[in-house]
DNA sequence: TCAAAAGTGTTATCCTTACACCCATGT
DNA sequence: ACATGGGTGTAAGGATAACACTTTTGA
């Protein structure tokens, strides 16, 4: 192999991008931070004078939004697909983060806050599904009969079924990428279109530029995901909350309604949270109990769950 | 700000290195496949050539190794710490993926199997923590004594005894990577010397170079979390199998032992598995059904398990 | 007084954990 | 016969899902 010899002398140069998944909630909304009208999300090129990936990201989103990072976690390196629109010569390595925030008005920047079912309409489950669930399911009949054979038809019907929880199947909310990468591969979204797709009826949801949106769909999935056994919602909520507004704040991320009560218990049976002693009476209705996020849990107790049935003694 | 002009016009040049975490379990022992004498695991930069960063892995692995890759998930992008010993002028970045295969010798290359434990000793709880456990408490413990004020050795006290699991807390065999962490934290693995850490008395475990050891934790800490919710156990067995293998494959992985019966309803729970009708008689003992992994379970439901209380209706 | 939200009680069902015990085979 | 591993049964306790109902406030 005489790629052998490359291993040693060259590096290929590439230019790694850091781009932010920010997330807030006010209410019932789930909010993303972007630039660009919308059409970005924050991002810039990791530079030498970055100690580490993560400070090179916290000085570009803190630059482009005036908006400190709290939470961030590392989502996913993407470099496959034609990443720019442009197209140069050299390759751009994409390295993704996600990062939770108490919103805060952002001021005298390009930045702004957005509805992040703006972009993925079919994603919120609350409003009983409209224009979107029938263009979508319309657009699919459409390229599932569009393939070749039986076999890949059946498969790509049955994708489709898995996805959106048609025929009966239950809908999975954590399944938003998954989603995203089906509608690009039936041509469905404008992104598409710069790999060579038909244009297919647009759909609607506003698009991103770059691999911008593919990036907020795995950022939406990780972290509705996350929210079932990692504490993380509290990233969101402000110091003190009452339990419906946590409850809300829960249903804007997973897009879908919860159980009252059975939430409830569901988050004291984890014992994160402790009542304040005050009573909030912003709403309208009987004034609720004040709660606030404990978060001594997290060093007493590595939260886990060890899952597998271990044998006593071990 | 003046970073602003950058953003167009430079791309800071970088070097990407793709890293394979490659396992196989072989009876009892788990194994991880590494280059130059255990000190490496197989990588290689990132090329031109490469149509993306998974087709690029699988090049260099296959290259090396002469073997070919089946499952393969991305695990980590690092780019903190000194990474490389040498440390010239350009920044490398790691993308590193977890690989999981049934074992095949590997022939006519420098690349080896070494069971996993040589490197983490103190991960298998299925051997009585004998040498490597005393070692590690006395490290510690110099440790937490070593540092300045009461409220950070009561912090480094606490994250120590969650960590290993002291002073009745539980183990969590989860916890790799924190672990890890905390040892080079403390000075105690012998890559710490590279970042200034006094020379403490060494622990037991292999080295490697560069960051790889911490990478492998890496994966060790995703596969561990990931067989507990997700099928990936089955890449790792042969096509035909023992509810005995099975749960000795898992042991392995998470260097615990299981219980047998619930360990049986486990899996068959989930479905996963169906037999094949042949019976085993390699061990001792009665011989055993054999079986095998339903496939066709992934496509026909999303297994993930909402978890959340969601409500009736919707 | 009525709408809106808070909060309590209760049930059946399922999963988990932990026992104890019997079965089939090779040496 | 006995060691080794295979396989079954079952009972207690906790978590989940689904009910229905009472309480407290503001308008």
């Amino acid at each position: 192999m005489n790629e052998q010899v490359l291993t040693e002398a060259h590096q290929h140069p590439v230019a790694a991008d850091l781009v932010a998944v920010l997330v807030a909630v006010t209410g019932v909304e789930p909010l993303v931070l972007t630039t660009q009208e919308g059409g970005l999300l924050p991002s810039g090129p990791f530079q030498l004078d970055h100690r580490s990936l993560q400070a090179g990201l916290r000085a570009w989103v803190e630059q482009q939004t005036r908006h400190p990072l709290g939470y961030v976690e590392q989502l996913y390196t993407f470099a496959d697909r034609d990443r720019t629109e442009q197209g140069g010569e050299q390759r751009i390595i994409s390295i993704s983060y996600l990062a939770l925030t108490r919103q805060t008005p952002v001021s005298g920047t390009a930045a702004a806050w957005h509805n992040w079912y703006r972009y993925f309409p079919w994603e919120d489950r609350r409003v009983s599904s409209s224009a979107s669930d029938e263009s979508i399911t319309t657009g699919l009949r459409q390229w599932i009969r569009g393939s070749g054979n039986t076999r890949q038809r059946q498969a790509r019907a049955q994708r489709t079924q898995v996805c959106f929880g048609l025929e009966g199947r239950p809908w999975n909310e954590d399944l938003v990428l998954q989603r995203y990468e089906l509608l690009y591969e039936a041509g469905l979204v404008p992104e598409a279109r710069r790999h060579g797709a038909t244009p297919a009826a647009p759909l609607p949801g506003a698009p991103m530029r770059d691999d911008h949106r593919r990036i907020l769909a795995t950022g939406i999935a990780r972290l509705r995901a996350k929210i079932k056994y990692r504490p993380v919602v509290f990233e969101l909520m402000p110091p003190s909350f009452t339990l419906l507004q946590l409850q809300q704040t829960v249903e804007a991320l997973a897009g879908r309604f919860l159980h009252k009560q059975n939430f409830r218990r569901f988050i004291e049976q984890q014992a994160l949270v402790e009542e304040t002693g005050a009573l909030s009476n912003e709403a309208a209705g009987r004034p609720a109990k004040l709660f606030r996020f404990r978060g001594d849990v997290l060093l007493e107790r590595a939260l886990s769950g060890s899952k597998l049935p271990l044998v006593r003694g071990a």
